[in-house]
DNA sequence: AATGAATGAGCCTTCATTCAT
DNA sequence: AATGAATGAAGGCTCATTCAT
């Protein structure tokens, strides 16, 4: 189960106190399958509580609401993603800062275990919500974590982003992903379209750092 | 019972040619502010219908259905924007690349008149709906033909570009800027914000251009 | 828009079998209740729902729609006047064929338990509905299965009947009847119109017989 | 046309002046295509009005409402096929009375020229309304003169029928073709069928004769 | 901790009918 | 006589959430 996280999500009305980690795994596996299989409008309290064999009362015994599951089950598979990228970068053959952002893009792009049906549903109900800005935190997190890592290295390339553009990078690049993801579109997991991603991050960090080592 | 419910005429959806102009700008106008006021919450048939000062008779004469007001809506804005940024592009005094993206990136900043919370209605009615591609394709259109007229003028800037260069461009942009909108961030109409978005399209459009000249 | 309106579930329908026989007998008599009153104008499910107080909602828990409830009703009618009617045969003290037809016409001419107007409105919405073969099923079964008794008794008098023939009695015994209340004919109850139909189906079955006899 | 009937139909509010019998007809050609295509469901006044080239408004020029549509239709049906019957009997080769049943059936079971489909809707609508008896009259009347004839023929075989036996007589053998009509009984058209509908008018003629001569 | 029957506000949509032109 | 845009009352139905057991 993914590491509990600080109440970010006012929604979640009471905070329940220690969770049966196999009911709430089967409720988040119940959604996964509904939402993959009927998108949105077949994610109802009532068909996840069937499909995860337990009562509607015990859904609302772990979770606050109905958007509470679906956030939980997208904070778990970015989470996850999160940790292919971390995984990905330590045990990266090439440390150069092109080998890392390909390793992060391309996690970010096999993100949810190929479940794409469900992905775009739970993309649409989070952006729906207007629960982008919370999904996309780890992310801008990560982003910034990440290259103040990298300016510290030996290659001090980056400066630390300004926040608008830790907000563009992070963005555009989940933008085109997401896109990607939520028109279906045949290239998302193609290394031509991986190529293209990585090149415009990759032009816009050496485009900031130029402009940052010129400034002075 | 008394009253059959099934549509069995798929015709009768077929928006009338025969628009009164008016009407359906009131209509329009006034699911603007509906959405405005109240978010997409507030947006009800009833509502829209009151507002506009018909009945909803009146607006089914017109619309299909709800979502189709919306849509309308959406293209309505985005087909303004677009002509924004034609006629920017027409009279910009800075008629270098450069300019040119700043016009494009300032028009869709400044898009749906200033009504934040309208946009980010109807943007978000348009991604849950799965619409998104639909919306996207102008743009796209839009930036593939720009691209190709840079291409051909004095500085040869641009090769044609791939369709997954186009894609990348247009929805890492407008990923930017719609997440702008959607978390409501404050720094949207800000000049920080402009610049680094033209900064990422520049980056990505020169960097695109080298590769392509190296190429050979 | 916000909540998904498509039965995407077909499953959802199905009438559930562990029904609260308490429930679904007061929504039963609240409707015919409802339709004695205020005819099938008045069978709304808002309005059956209150006088069986309960929620629509729960009603929609027993009942997969509106129709479901009327096509119910007239089920349960149905079974109690042929298990009248098979009463009656049991404990009719004329034995003769004549004396069971009188028995079979009585208890379908007292069926609905005297509440005409509900009758009335149930058959309008059974034919309406174009439901008519699938509730004159039992009776057709009950005539089928009778008159061969009638045949294996002391006095052989029917062969088996054709299926024209069994049509031909069901439809026009239960033709006259339906009639009379459809049209709210006074004599309905009357003895001479009771007299008339007996008339009828005993001036039938003889005839057949005598023709069956004749045949060979 | 059919010549126009007193106003047995309260409901169509005013009484038209001079019809242009080229719309009327227009108009309840495309009720009965509409009914046969699409049944009731389909049945509208915008579709009819559609189809029939006309506006609404020139619809309510000459029908008071929907259903005065509906029942013009039915009559003009009706009354073709009396005529029909009419014409079988002036013609009949066989003037028996047996003869004259089946021409009489025939007759019936042939109604409304093939579109099964229709009558089945109109038959619907009729019984749905509470229209039964309205359109009953003509047949009971029928029956009742034609039975007072054949009894002032040469073979005075029919005492004038009682009211209950007019009613029975003329309700069950419609309620037998009305039934295979609702219920698209393949054999509606068949010999067999016929027979029977002959068979039992037949049988129930002569036992209530038979009765009345022994009366006596 | 779990159950699941019950709740009910409120939405979308239809379509017969009118009436100003 | 004809038009057809506009009307608007009314109704079926959904589904997140609760709470007594």
């Amino acid at each position: 189960m993914a590491k509990p996280r600080q109440p970010l999500d006012a929604k979640r009305r009471i905070p329940r106190q220690a969770r049966s980690g196999a009911t709430v795994a089967a409720i988040l596996e119940a959604s996964a399958q509904i939402l993959e299989t009927g998108g949105l409008a077949a994610f109802t309290t009532n068909a996840v509580a069937e499909r995860a064999g337990v009562s509607v009362g015990t859904l609302y015994q772990y979770f606050g609401d109905k958007t509470a599951i679906l956030l939980q089950l997208a904070r778990q598979e970015f989470d996850r993603a999160l940790a292919d990228v971390g995984q990905a970068l330590q045990g990266e053959a090439d440390p150069s800062i092109e080998g890392r952002v390909r390793a992060m893009v391309r996690a970010m792009v096999h993100a949810f275990r190929g479940r794409q049906r469900a992905r775009k549903a739970v993309l649409q109900a989070v952006l729906a919500q207007g629960l982008g800005a919370e999904m996309m935190a780890p992310i801008t997190a990560f982003i910034a974590r990440t290259s103040q890592q990298v300016g510290r290295g030996p290659q001090p390339m980056l400066a630390a982003l300004t926040p608008e553009q830790t907000f563009v990078l992070s963005r555009s690049l989940m933008g085109a992903i997401r896109a990607a993801v939520l028109e279906e579109q045949p290239f998302l997991k193609s290394r031509a379209f991986e190529d293209e991603v990585v090149r415009l991050v990759m032009a816009y960090l050496e485009r900031i750092t130029a402009t940052a080592v010129t400034r002075p």
